[in-house]
RNA sequence: GGUGGAGUCGCGUAGUGGCCGAGCGCGCACGCCUCGAAAGCGUGUGACGGUGCAAGCCGUCCGUGGGUUCAAAUCCCACCUCCACCGCCA
């Protein structure tokens, strides 16, 4: 949810906003309308009760005389306020909705436009030259490190094992995100990978994402699609102290994707799965602070990559293409040598203080509560193994193995059939 | 899964229909006292919404949601959470 007065004070940003992510700026004036309608529902509410309480404070001071009159009058009073209290519950009802359709105004600078409106920020590396290049999946498969075949067997579709060397490889990756994320002065986390439905509410995927959500109906818990939905509702309700900077999580979590509407896409290999594992990041910030912060996350995923040794752009994704908590996204892509192309790796958001408004997380400002901001990052995932197999092949089928990871795979430098 | 108990203003508690528009203690803040401090004394103490330039004023909030009543922390119903015991179990 955006600051309601953000949207009565300067309508018309949120609307250049809206205008930027190619939307419609009804729902801005439907959000200003309901902001009003609300305004006049509580006062009315307010007034009458005011009116019902003095009558009802009369009632018991009333001489047997006047008793009668007053009690019929009171209990007049009574039925205005419940129905004036059930307007109020409606006028509330409506402004939430309205409130709830209007995504995040976008940072000064992101770019307009749509998905192909992305601002390529810089790339980084080589782009190898591999002579016809296997794909992550014939390479693990060499490798004995991707059974896709028996992924299938067991769960379906888009389901896999990692065996051997690619279970140690994958293990490794995290571990090693892991590791840079603590030395980096975050809070290591493993996060419950189910959650209930105010958690998945509030971090909004139940909005535009709820197709791509697993629900366990027996119990009404939710299957997350990444870890930034319980390292969001850690704090949810809660005024933090940030007076010592920011508070960072690192959560390490299975992730799950029901992957819907994406039939056909990305069929092959492990590039788009309905389970994986996923180092985050997750960033509770002063507002002020968010924008740095969100640079600094951005700073510690092309370390990751870096320390993988894999050719990378950085993208500056378009306003269209940020989601509705979004005010700006980089995004990283890391090379894929058999769809010569970039894939995403990574992902940062600033969330500002969308997310943080719904799930109502504050901090103390001179002793005042004020909405905090929320900011999260990707810092590895079983995603990684694509760029990685793919890019450090060498032209027998074996995998050089970049020297960060060695410690994982029993120190071996190539990863051989 | 079963049975019993409990959820009150940061913490601990009082409170069984109107004097609770929530008391007391602790903590905290400020002031007095003091060379300084402790003790003592005094004052204050949260959140949300509305309104106002502001000081302030008004309203809501006693786990959550309904209900009864002119009036609910208090009575009724449902749910949630915690504790204890029993059963089952990786």
């Amino acid at each position: 949810m955006i600051d309601l007065r953000l949207v009565r004070d300067q309508p018309d940003l949120v609307r250049a906003s809206q205008a930027a992510r190619g939307e419609s700026a009804d729902p801005v004036d439907a959000l200003l309308a309901a902001d009003r309608g609300r305004r006049a529902a509580v006062s009315r509410a307010d007034d009458l009760r005011g009116e019902l309480k003095s009558a009802s404070g009369a009632v018991r001071t009333a001489s047997p005389q006047e008793r009668p009159a007053i009690l019929e009058r009171a209990k007049e009073l009574s039925a205005a306020v419940k129905a004036a209290e059930a307007d109020q519950t409606a006028a509330d009802a409506a402004l939430r909705a309205a409130h709830l359709a209007v995504p995040n105004v976008i940072e000064d600078g992101a770019p307009p436009g749509g998905e192909a409106d992305f601002v390529t920020i810089r790339e980084v590396g080589t782009i190898p030259t591999i002579e016809a290049p296997l794909d992550h999946l014939e390479i693990g498969e060499r490798l004995h490190a991707i059974d896709t075949e028996r992924g299938v067997k067991v769960s379906g579709a888009r389901f896999y094992f990692l065996t051997g060397v690619g279970a140690l490889l994958e293990l490794g990756l995290l571990q090693l995100a892991m590791s840079q994320a603590v030395a980096a002065g975050f809070t290591a986390m493993i996060t419950p990978s189910l959650v209930g439905p105010h958690i998945m509410e509030g971090t909004g995927f139940l909005g535009s994402h709820a197709p791509e959500v697993y629900r366990l109906e027996a119990d009404d818990l939710y299957l997350t699609g990444t870890s930034e939905v319980a390292l969001a509702g850690y704090h949810a309700g809660e005024v933090l102290d940030l007076s010592a900077g920011p508070k960072r999580y690192a959560g390490w979590s299975s992730c799950y994707r029901r992957e819907a509407g994406s039939y056909g896409k990305d069929t092959r290999g492990i590039i788009r799965v309905h389970q994986f594992n996923k180092v985050e990041m997750f960033v509770y910030a002063d507002p002020a602070d968010a924008c740095e912060e969100h640079l600094r996350l951005l700073a510690w995923e092309e370390e990751m990559l870096a320390k993988v040794e894999v050719p990378y752009r950085v993208i500056d994704v378009a306003a269209g293409d940020l989601g509705s908590s979004a005010a700006r996204k980089y995004d990283c892509e890391a090379w894929v040598p058999s769809q010569q192309t970039y894939r995403e790796v990574t992902s940062t958001s600033n969330c500002t203080t969308y997310q943080a408004r719904r799930l109502d997380v504050r901090h103390r400002v001179d002793g005042r509560p004020q909405t905090c901001a929320t900011l999260n990052g990707t810092l590895a995932t079983t995603r990684w193994l694509v760029a990685i197999l793919e890019n450090h092949q060498l032209p027998d089928g074996s995998v050089r193995v970049p020297a960060a990871l060695r410690p994982y795979v029993g120190g071996v430098e190539v990863l051989s059939p």
